[in-house]
RNA sequence: GCUUGUGUGGCUCAAUGGCAGAGCAGCUCACUUGUAAUGAGCAGGUUGUCGGUUCGAUUCCGACCACAAGCUCCA
């Protein structure tokens, strides 16, 4: 977005606020800045607003806007400026935290006047092609034990064209969204009777299974290996692990024979058995043990969201063990496998830095020394990253991977943690050289993240057209009428003999509807089979995105697909 | 969990304080088709659940459940 634009923004946001203090006097202020698809203003009211409320208010912006304020900035001492926003409490609070010496500066338009520091348009005037989308609720800097505040979202543009293209946008975008596509792929679902829970069909267990394919071959090469551990442990094993102390509200439990068990959060502690099993030479290091571990999180109700956030997800978590001096070493090469799987699927990805939580274990030395480490780390291989402050796990900092999806929101994938505190907690030893028992340390990693997550971001990325590799069925099978049956029948076999995805659709029904149903489910090939072809033993081949490819022999079809698919 | 909104056949959506309707999908029949929807017929519903108001509730009210958007949280 240009500074033009959010300047524009900024001043539909105080046109808001103006709006709203001359029909609800009573409204405190809070905050209201541009964001990437709009703009947004938080009020303290007495009462939401509903939907009806945000025609009122808008129309009220129309007025101000037609009013043709000038909007002028000045400057006050802090004295002053406190003495401006007197019965503005959270305007206060701002003013308070700005630093000593930091200019306070105000902008005035008409009768209203925001503590702001700009820059905005220099007449009300200029916004006129605005729109106000939602009222939700927001926490007063962003901390739930805070006041809840009413948060009315908006958009604006230069043109009214430009709005349109926006809400154009928007409609193309739910058309990628995953939880439609799901269904009408019939790949996966949510249901009432599972909230978070998500079902799996045949053919979303394809793409499934050929996504973990595509994970295992690319794990072996990098040279993991695989284990499984197990969905439910005995309690004292997450009061080892710290979970208990730092996860318990996360947790689901359980008893047997009355004793308490808990359904795994995350995979670490029965990893950590894995690894106790043996004694280690430091020859043997590191050690990279993969699992494709499900895991169960008692998430919010309110924060579920089709596959992207769910209660029950399988991780393709790895932890790997190794000695101090290899700790770099390995920390790239997550960091380089990574990149090569998202290259695969031709995803832009976002990386961040979460450094320490409030609620930590061990040395806040050894946690400074971790951040650096993985800082060090991201810095040696130039990648472009931002901290998050206080969002690393409770026992280490971690690099974190973004993905987006089809409405540009952003969700964690891939994650890389450091961790000096587990193998503490679990007594982990090696023999070094020395002869003697030292403590390795250990990752914890993610590359797909959430196997769950990670379809629903791969299927808005291809809008359900998924490339021929993950393709649920790769070619469908069309006899244009039932004397053609019998060759169809031919060609289906012999493309499933050759180890295809195929389908046969020997209804009676037109060709022209045949190929409608196939293009809706983006089958990526479509063999058309008449006369002409079962004469010459040839297939029409149609594809799903450049449409009729002409005849050819079956065997040079298939050749095609092969070669298709070699390149992932 | 919080705020606002939504909930009608498998899917997409109408309608109304007084017998709940359409298209798609499904089933049956006819058509034998050349690159994005052939026609006809049949079947499919306790209008999310539980209460309340009412002569009568799918419609109005309440609670609960689920979903959507956002906040919070996180893979």
């Amino acid at each position: 977005m240009d500074d033009q634009l959010r300047a524009l923004r900024h001043s539909a946001s105080h046109i808001l606020a103006q709006a709203v203090t001359r029909l609800y006097p009573d409204a405190k202020l809070a905050i209201g800045p541009a964001i990437e698809q709009g703009f947004y203003y938080d009020f303290d009211v007495e009462k939401p607003f509903t939907p009806e409320d945000l025609e009122a208010i808008e129309a009220e912006m129309k007025v101000i806007a037609r009013e043709r304020y000038r909007i002028e900035r000045f400057e006050l001492p802090r004295e002053q400026a406190l003495e401006t926003v007197r019965s503005q409490p959270y305007k206060r609070e701002l003013i308070c935290a700005l630093p000593e010496g930091e200019p306070i500066s105000f902008y005035k338009q008409g009768e209203f006047t925001d503590l702001c520091a700009g820059p905005h348009v220099d007449h009300t005037g200029r916004v006129k092609v605005f729109k106000l989308t939602s009222a939700t609720a927001a926490y007063w800097r962003g901390d739930a034990r805070n006041q809840t505040l009413c948060r009315v979202y908006g958009t604006a543009f230069f043109t009214k064209e430009e709005l349109q293209a926006h809400l154009t946008a928007l409609e193309e975008a739910a058309k990628r969204d995953h939880r439609k596509l799901g269904r009408e792929l019939d790949l996966f679902a949510l249901y009432d009777e599972g909230p978070g829970f998500p079902f799996f069909f045949p053919k979303g267990m394809i793409l499934r299974n050929e996504l973990l394919a595509f994970w295992r071959q690319e794990h072996k090469r990098a040279g993991y290996e695989e284990i499984s551990t197990p969905l439910i442990l005995r309690e004292e094993l997450w009061h080892r692990s710290g979970h208990w102390e730092h996860y318990k509200d996360n947790m689901y439990f359980t008893n047997i024979d009355d004793s308490g068990f808990v359904i795994k959060p995350m995979n670490c502690p029965g990893g950590m058995l894995a690894y106790k099993r043996r004694m280690w030479s430091y020859r043997e290091l590191p050690v990279r043990m993969a699992e494709l571990g499900v895991v169960h999180r008692h998430e919010l109700s309110g924060a579920l969201h089709g596959l992207m956030r769910v209660r029950s997800f399988t991780q393709d978590d790895a932890h790997l063990y190794m000695t101090p001096e290899q700790i770099p070493s390995e920390i790239v090469g997550v960091i380089e496998l990574v990149d090569r799987i998202y290259k695969v699927f031709g995803f832009e990805y976002r990386v961040e830095l979460s450094t320490r939580p409030e609620s930590y274990m061990g040395e806040i030395a050894t946690w400074d020394k971790a951040e650096r480490i993985l800082e060090d780390a991201l810095i040696a291989k130039s990648v472009n990253y931002r901290v998050n402050p206080g969002d690393g796990a409770f026992y280490g900092p971690k690099i974190d991977f973004h993905l987006v999806d089809s409405l540009g929101r952003s969700w964690q994938c891939a994650t890389l943690q450091l961790d000096f505190q587990m193998p503490e907690c679990f007594e982990l030893e090696y023999i070094g050289p020395d002869g003697a028992a030292h403590r390795p340390v250990m990752i914890h990693r993610t590359v797909l993240g959430s196997l769950e997550r990670f379809i629903g971001i791969l299927t808005e990325h291809y809008a359900g057209a998924f490339p021929l590799r993950f393709s649920p069925v790769q070619a469908i099978v069309l006899p244009l009428t039932d004397r053609h049956a019998e060759y169809a029948r031919d060609v289906f076999a012999a493309l499933q003999d050759a180890g295809f995805r195929a389908e046969l659709d020997a209804r009676s029904e037109k060709i022209g509807y045949k190929i409608r149903q196939a293009q809706v489910q983006k089958i990526p090939y479509m063999l058309v089979l008449g006369d002409k072809e079962e004469e010459n033993g040839t297939v029409a081949v149609r594809s799903r995105s450049g449409g009729d490819l002409g005849a050819m022999k079956c065997c040079e079809f298939m050749e095609k697909m092969r070669q298709e698919l070699n390149i992932t």
